[in-house]
DNA sequence: TCAAAATAGTTGACGCGACAAGTAAATCTG
DNA sequence: CAGATTTACTTGTCGCGTCAACTATTTTGA
C-alpha cells in the first residue's frame, strides 16, 4: 500500500491538469467578456436555452446542463433577465418551477458571440490536439466526470418545459 | 474551411472538458475547505514555499507556481499572514521585491492536510485512469497549456529568493 | 387524509478574484 | 547621470458564487 503519494509522472500529469483547470476558464471569460459582454457560464446559459426547444427550459433542466447549483442559476438567470436576454415564467403543470426563456435580444446575443466563442475554443484546444488526442481525451474526460458527478446530473435527460402534447424527443447537441 | 463549427467529436469531447474544468476546482475546494480550513488556491501556495528552500519565495515566484495573477497572490498571502501561516519580509537584494515564508504553523498545516488531499485527487483522478491514460492526459495538457499559457510563466525557472551565496541547483518536484 | 418529507427555487450575506490604479525601486537610454 | 520605462508588488472596488436560510408547492406514507 505505497497508495499514500503519487508517483512523479502521476504528479507532473496533476500539475498540469490543474494548471489547465485553472487557466482554461479565465481565457475562455476573457474572450467572451471583451467580444460579447458574456462570462462563459453566461455564454453556456443562453446557449443552452438557444439549442432548447421552445428557447426554452426549468430552471433544473438548464442547471444540469450547465453544471451549475441552482442557486448560481437563479443568481445569473436574474441578472439575465435585468438585461433583457432571458425572461422568466412559472411553470403551468408545476406550480413550484420556473421556467427560462430566451429572448429575441437572446437570441441575436448568442447568434453574434457564438463564431467568435467556437473560433476561440478551436484556438486553445483543438488547433493543438490530434484527433486521436480529442478522442483520448474524450475518455479520460468520462472517466473521471463518472467520478465527479456521480449521479450524472449534468448528462440529466431532456424534460419538456411545456409539452405541447405530442413529439418525439428533440435532438441534444453534446 | 469549414472552420465555423466544431465536428461533432469535438463539441461532445468540448462538453466534458467544461465540465471537468467546471466541477474539478469545486471537489479539490470542499474537501479541503472541510478537512483543512483551505481553499485549493491557499493549498497550492503553502504546499509550493513548503518545497522551496528555506520555505521560502518571492512573490513572482510563488505566482508563477500556482497559475495565479500577482494581484489574487497579494490578497491571499495577506489573509494566510493574517491567519499565521505564511509570513511575508522584504527581499534584501531588491528592494521592491517581497518574500513569503512559511511559518512553523504554515508547515504543520501542510503537513497535516496533505495526505487528505493526495487521497481526495488519487480518487477523483488516477482511480480512474489507466496508465496509458496518464500519460496521454500528460500529452493532451501540454499541447493545451502551450496555447494556454504562451510565455510559459507557469513553468517558469526556479529563483533563488535569498541566495546564500554558494549551491547548486535545487530539485523541482512537480 | 393529513402530516412529514422531498422538491424547486429564491434571497441575503459574505468572501474571493479580476480589474484598474497607485507606489516604489531598479534599469535602461540618450 | 537624469529622465523615462520597466518591474514588482499593493490596495480598493466591484461582481460573481457559495452557503445557509427561507418559502412554496408536490409527493409520500402511516
Amino acid at each position: 500500500m505505497s497508495e499514500q503519494w503519487l508517483t512523479s509522472e502521476q504528479l507532473a500529469t496533476w500539475v498540469r491538469l490543474v494548471a489547465v483547470a485553472e487557466l482554461l476558464p479565465g481565457a475562455l471569460d476573457s474572450q467572451l467578456r471583451r467580444d460579447a459582454g458574456l462570462t462563459h457560464f453566461e455564454y453556456m446559459v443562453v446557449a443552452m436555452l438557444s439549442e432548447a426547444p421552445e428557447r426554452t427550459l426549468r430552471m433544473t433542466a438548464l442547471a444540469a446542463r450547465t453544471n451549475a447549483t441552482l442557486s448560481r442559476l437563479s443568481h445569473v438567470v436574474g441578472r439575465l433577465a435585468d438585461r433583457g436576454l432571458v425572461e422568466r415564467f412559472p411553470c403551468p403543470q408545476d406550480r413550484r418551477a420556473t421556467n427560462a426563456r430566451l429572448t429575441e435580444a437572446g437570441w441575436q446575443k448568442v447568434v453574434e458571440s457564438a463564431p467568435g466563442h467556437v473560433a476561440n475554443v478551436r484556438h486553445h484546444v483543438f488547433e493543438v490536439l490530434s484527433p486521436e488526442q480529442v478522442a483520448q481525451l474524450a475518455g479520460i474526460t468520462d472517466a473521471i466526470l463518472d467520478r465527479l458527478d456521480p449521479d450524472g446530473v449534468m448528462t440529466a435527460p431532456y424534460q419538456r418545459p411545456t409539452p405541447p402534447d405530442d413529439a418525439t424527443e428533440p435532438a441534444r447537441p453534446g
